[in-house]
DNA sequence: CTTTATAGTTAGCAAAAGCTAACTTATAGC
DNA sequence: GCTATAAGTTAGCTTTTGCTAACTATAAAG
């Protein structure tokens, strides 16, 4: 899994929790690409294993799906919360957490949550 | 500047501290890469300023290359010390700055950097 | 000085991931 | 039910950055 299919999935798990179906239109607009990029990234998502797509268009999250969704974001909520710690920007933080996120290791994630948990605000 | 010029940069840098001349296939050998790679690699570094090569083949670091190179090793060394603080095992905590490195700001360095003067070991 | 080995380059392939233009399909308004 | 808008797909371009194969150029050894 590569950065980009994990954004894909990233957005797909944030859009789906106001539980809303989630069209292929709605990530174009959420990350700003257009639709034709959007459906080839879905049509290698669904072909992975990742997402499936229903007869009206609706694409969910497979479990493997999920899991990739949910540990990219885990990452992104964590480090964005240990840079806030530091002293940085909000606003900052996450971008930074954005794309750090994908590069973290279970070690690193589990040594932040760690931290996090005894010295955060 | 991508993250790939950045890491032939930084490898430029961290072959020159041993005060050797650097040529293209050291950085092959550092990098694992294959000598036409680099040899593309070199070129494009060089055609954007960011390196000269001398008649006989060395490469060295113009001014921009090597602020470029020192901001992301600074990068990769002070995230490195941060994660080892936090008990992260070593090899593991260098690999992480690795791929990280290219994407900290410069906010996010400043913060790391007070609370690793504040709390290092 | 010629032969060999090392270093570097050129040409061209591949995959990933963005794009536009143009087409199709589906939904909705009248 | 037909037409117009919205959504999705197909085709094909571009850039980046890796690769191999094959060539050239340089340097070393005899």
């Amino acid at each position: 899994m590569k950065e980009s299919g994990e954004m894909y999935l990233e957005t797909i798990y944030i859009l789906s929790q106001n539980g809303k179906t989630v069209r292929g239109i709605d990530i174009s607009e959420k990350m700003g690409y257009s639709k034709p990029s959007v459906s080839r990234a879905v049509g290698i998502l669904k072909k992975s294993g990742f997402i499936e797509v229903d007869k009206d268009g609706g694409v969910r999250l497979t479990e493997s799906g999920k899991a990739t969704a949910e540990r990219i974001y885990e990452r992104h909520l964590l480090f964005t919360k240990l840079l806030i710690n530091l002293g940085v920007d909000e606003k900052i933080a996450s971008e930074d957490a954005c794309r750090v996120e994908h590069y973290i290791s279970d070690e690193t994630f589990e040594a932040i949550k760690a931290h996090v948990k005894k010295y955060g605000k």
